[in-house]
RNA sequence: GUGGGAUUAGCUCAGUUGGUUAGAGCGCCAGAUUGUGGCUCUGGAGGCCGUGGGUUCGACUCCCAUAUCUCACCCCA
């Protein structure tokens, strides 16, 4: 019987471990610099959490989640995404009672049954904040900046950061009329799923990649030019910010978000790179949803970055980290009392941090050396009768051939591990 | 749900118009003076050629089905 992983999985192994705590222990730092701290919830929540979260309407929840009957006989989802989870324990902890902005952050994986291809898995792993209890829009720059600052330190060259605003429910029930209206004449021209999304959602066909229905929605009415008093004043306050930060991005009118709690500000990080998902990280504002999911009325914002995306980004751009673990001495054994001794020295390194390895597969001297070798080892000692009874052996470099061995006794090994720190 | 490409050793891949014991490179193990690595040389382990049918004297090779991987549509991180 042969298995495999299941469709839209993977195995994260060693080679590539090391990148990721990296980009993660760098995502945990960034985050903590802007006065994030991490929370950690669910991976599973009441599947009405999601429906009444994410959206009932939404592609995600009508056909992509993991969703089963527990033995006790209720409704589970695995979680397709972090927000909504969030914001139940928001809720349920109480920490709307908390000085505001409350700032969290996470790590986590979610899954949708999605047919997979390039940088869309079933399950995937995500960074994302939320930010609740804060209206204006400076924290809505704040969190772009963050991410900016975040990409930078990573090493990435400036990706493309789109921002739009795509209202609140009133301005955009506006522009959904006026929308409809100018979309109608030319139903014809609009290729079939156009003509379909026209009645369920047709702020995608300002999305849609057909030239026919580009053409047709050249001019088509924009949201930015539907918002009202509010919704435009925080727009404006917005792209100041980020002026302000200098942080670069281009308005494109036409970013529309697959969740439907999001209100006002939208943005993305897109890149060639990531296959045609474009997306690395999308986020926005979600004024609505506390209380949607129970809660007092508390604005939120936030953003989630798919990981591997970014992943496949760093290698694109070759900025993708590799750090595998190296001892800084490995020690090779002629006989069954040397290997003893040489397991003692190995461990009294370790418990001085020093990296250190012997041979544990029993291999034959010419061996050892070969794996010293390939271990990538600094410095090797080889110890064999000779060296037992005269209790001290020499350290050589593996890296330079030339430089002169060093001699230790094995009841010198402060002395030993001093050297190798160096 | 709909298309394209792929599936042969742990990895990357050859395999001629169907022909008998299926190959290479890398990796792994061992050896080339029983106290010394990187290079080189020699040897070894490791494949029901994704699975199930069919055509044929004979199938890795041709046909059908199916599974899996991958890319794309759709949607999203």
């Amino acid at each position: 019987m042969k298995f495999n992983a299941p469709k839209g999985t993977q195995d994260l192994l060693p080679d590539v471990t090391a990148a990721w705590q990296r980009v993660e222990r760098k995502f945990a730092d960034i985050c903590r610099l802007y006065g994030y701290e991490e929370i950690r919830v669910p991976t599973f929540e009441h599947t009405e959490i999601f429906q009444r979260g994410v959206g009932d309407t939404t592609d995600i929840v009508q056909k992509e989640m993991y969703t089963f009957e527990d033995l006790g006989g209720r409704s589970m989802t695995l979680r397709p995404e972090g927000t909504a989870g969030v914001v139940r324990s928001f809720v349920e902890n109480g920490m709307a009672s908390k000085a505001f902005p409350v700032k969290l952050y996470y790590l986590i994986t979610a899954f949708r049954y999605e047919n997979v291809q390039k940088g869309r898995y079933r399950e995937f792993h995500q960074l994302g904040v939320e930010a609740f209890g804060s209206e204006g829009p400076l924290i809505d720059a704040e969190i772009v900046a963050m991410l900016a600052h975040f990409f930078r330190e990573r090493g990435l060259k400036q990706l493309d950061l789109q921002v739009n605003s795509i209202g609140c429910p009133s301005c955009r029930a506006e522009h959904k009329k006026a929308l409809i209206d100018f979309l109608s004449p030319h139903k014809d021209e609009l290729c079939a799923d156009c003509r379909e999304r026209l009645e369920r959602n047709p702020l995608r066909v300002l999305d849609c990649k057909e030239e026919s229905c580009r053409k047709v929605t050249e001019d088509a009415p924009v949201m930015l030019d539907y918002l009202d008093e509010g919704c435009k004043a925080h727009f404006e306050g917005f792209t100041e910010a980020l002026d302000n930060l200098g942080v670069a991005y281009h308005i494109n009118p036409r970013i529309v978000r697959g969740l439907d709690y999001y209100t006002r500000t939208v943005f993305e990080f897109v890149s060639e790179n990531v296959g045609t998902q474009g997306t690395i990280c999308g986020g926005g504002r979600y004024n609505g949803l506390v209380q949607e999911l129970g809660g007092p009325e508390v604005p939120g914002i936030g953003f989630a970055m798919g990981e591997e995306r970014l992943m496949i980004e760093l290698e694109a751009q070759g900025v993708l980290p590799d750090e595998r673990p190296v001892p800084r001495l490995f020690v090779a054994s002629m006989d069954e009392a040397s290997l003893k001794k040489a397991q003692q020295l190995v461990q009294r390194l370790r418990y001085r941090g020093i990296p250190a390895e012997y041979e544990l597969c029993g291999r034959s001297m010419r061996a050892q050396m070969k794996q010293a070798d390939r271990s990538g080892a600094e410095y090797l000692m080889v110890i064999g009768q000779n060296e037992r009874e005269a209790g001290k052996a020499n350290i050589r470099s593996l890296r330079e051939r030339d430089k002169a061995e060093e001699c230790f006794a094995f009841d010198d090994m402060e002395g030993l591990a001093e050297r190798l720190r160096a």
